[in-house]
DNA sequence: GATGCGTGGTT
DNA sequence: TAACCAAGCAT
């Protein structure tokens, strides 16, 4: 059997067998959860799972849930309220997108999340990758979902390369000549990929040896060729006005009254002029606002 | 296509 | 320990 990219369909059937074998138990893959929450349930673990890892969204989404099971119910909450919520799960914005969809879709879907990819991408902070996350894993259709665990796998066992070039169409074209014609199982091999890209085919030291795909990788078949790496590098977060963003919404969160003068935000931060452009930003982005000389999360 | 956008764990 | 990594999206 030769390890290229014709080779890789060819263990496909080993990959689902993998992946019945080893799934982790996470609460949004239990029959549970979707019977209580519904697609809903499946979009608001998307949200959170967007660049957040699954371990610390877990206990975050359980809380969210709790406390708005429904579209209906977490667009009836203020954007403040939202915010706080969100807590320390990073990218704060994804918590007014979030809001944002859940008004949309009482607006304009009676309240029911939406099975249609278009649909759903016309949603605010749902993009391919959430898109057909939600139309696969909350309704079982079938759509190629390629997220940066799946573009690993497909690097290495289709293209013979050690990290994926950056995200493309094309991924998604690699990922639908992959899936089987049977929706059930097609929804199985997006999630295996996924999982086998977090548990097995990790970015730094992959465990080959337990690879279902091992015998039709075409990296592994050439030798793990370093390759080029095209990787994106993340720019330093010490200093920078993201660590400025983030320490004033921390501090409007964790306020009494969630409001407080701009100086004392961040007291003494090092850079003065700094501290007052990420406030301008985060009013621009609609996280924070000023109210009568005090700042505080948005009514 | 490149960049900005949080936070915390791992190496 | 600085750098890397993590179920992306919008502009």
């Amino acid at each position: 059997m030769r390890a290229t990219a014709e080779a890789l369909p060819e263990g496909i059937d080993d990959l689902i067998t993998w992946y019945q074998d080893n799934a982790r138990d996470l609460p949004w893959r239990r029959a549970e959860f979707h019977e209580r929450y519904g697609a809903w349930g499946v979009l608001v673990s998307e949200f959170m799972l967007q660049q957040t890892p699954v371990n610390r969204v877990i206990p975050h989404l359980a809380a969210w849930l709790d406390r708005w099971a429904t579209p209906a119910a977490l667009a009836a909450a203020s954007p403040a309220e939202v915010v706080h919520q969100w807590a320390s799960l990073g990218y704060p914005r994804r918590a007014l997108w979030l809001h944002g969809a859940a008004s949309r879709i009482v607006a304009e879907h009676e309240g029911q999340t939406p099975r249609d990819v278009d649909a759903l991408l016309a949603l605010p902070g749902i993009g391919d990758y959430t898109a057909r996350a939600v139309a696969v894993f909350a309704f079982g259709d079938h759509h190629p979902v390629v997220d940066t665990n799946t573009r690993r796998v497909l690097a290495r066992a289709m293209h013979g390369q050690p990290q994926p070039a950056p995200p493309s169409r094309r991924d998604l074209d690699d990922m639908r000549a992959l899936l089987p014609e049977d929706v059930g199982d097609s929804a199985i091999v997006n999630a295996a990929m996924m999982e086998l890209g977090a548990t097995l085919c990790t970015a730094r030291a992959p465990r080959c040896a337990s690879c279902p795909l091992a015998a039709q990788c075409a990296w592994r078949a050439a030798g793990y060729p370093a390759g080029e790496d095209r990787r994106r590098k993340q720019a330093a977060y010490e200093g920078s006005d993201r660590q400025t963003r983030g320490a004033i919404l921390r501090a409007l969160r964790g306020a009494v009254d969630h409001a407080l003068p701009a100086e004392l935000t961040i007291a003494d931060w090092p850079r003065p002029e700094q501290r007052d452009r990420a406030i301008d930003s985060l009013i621009a982005d609609g996280l924070i606002e000023a109210d009568e000389g005090m700042l505080r999360l948005p009514h």
